[in-house]
DNA sequence: CAAAGTAAGTTCCAAAAAGGAACTTGTCAA
DNA sequence: TTGACAAGTTCCTTTTTGGAACTTACTTTG
């Protein structure tokens, strides 16, 4: 199986891996919500090389998480849309797992303030219905209305 | 700069994805959570290439992600460690993300059930200080005690 | 006990993607 | 009207993938 067939699958995960899980995705996306919009910054901030930035962009721009919108005439900013927001909790994950496995005992080099209730936080993935953390072997993979059966590969 | 120098940056997130943020190795870690062990599981399961697969797998042992242990002479099993099994809020995000905006209407494919509260949840990041859910606007990003002045690049 | 099967990789080669640097094209500012 | 600038493109080299066959060390079966 090739990578771009990963979509396809009954998973939400591969489908999720297919727009967002290649090289660089996830770092640009991380340099929009920092605040990034043009094609020059993101390329200067990330070193990222021209050529995989603008396809990276337009990919984005198709799977309609970043929009494309011109600030003069030929010159574009590229913004999360609310599809792309919402990809907040997947960049906070790693935020978390990193501070917490990748700091070399230094402690996190960013630490994140929230305004709302105005304390240092560590993101916590959690239950929607009871609030708990969420463990592996407390969640349980049920057959949602979304699945449709699949055909075998390999 | 090349993908490999990523991991050097002053930020989690980049950390993260030097180890973890490339094509395969997020959907192996989440049949890791399924439950799969062997190589030749992981490979017909994914239909990646048993090239990639055995580079990944290495590399996955080598950053204590997985765990290569013998079940009997010259057949191991791959198994989360600790640091492995902390990704799991990774996973959890990718899957609320897909199932909100990849189900082309058809609802998510999978339902997660809450085993601790007996309901059928979505994952939601929230702050382990108040436990609200966390939304980009809330957040600032401060110092921490582990950030490095960064030589510039580019 | 020999023959076949199996799991876990390796090896080899072709195809696709990334890295690097220079080049293009419209616009704006002096 | 000349030069700078942003946003790409193009061209070429180096790395990574994809695919399939091959190897090695047990294990099981007849």
């Amino acid at each position: 199986m090739k990578w771009d067939d990963i979509g396809s699958l009954n998973c939400s995960i591969a489908r999720s891996l297919a727009l967002i899980g290649d090289r660089w995705t996830l770092l640009l996306l991380r340099n929009a919500f920092l605040g990034t919009r043009r094609f020059d910054d993101f390329q200067s901030q990330l070193g990222v090389t021209r050529h995989v930035l603008a396809e990276r962009l337009k990919r984005l721009v198709e799977a309609d998480i970043l929009n494309k919108e011109a600030y003069q005439p030929n010159r574009y900013e590229y913004r999360l849309t609310t599809k792309g927001r919402a990809l907040y909790p997947v960049l906070l994950a790693l935020t978390a797992w990193g501070d917490a496995f990748l700091d070399e005992g230094a402690g996190p080099p960013i630490h994140y303030h929230h305004k709302s209730c105005g304390k240092i936080m560590t993101p916590t993935m959690s239950c929607s219905e009871c609030g708990e953390a969420i463990h592996p072997r407390d969640v349980m993979p049920m057959i949602g209305p979304g699945y449709v059966a699949e055909k075998k590969f390999g």
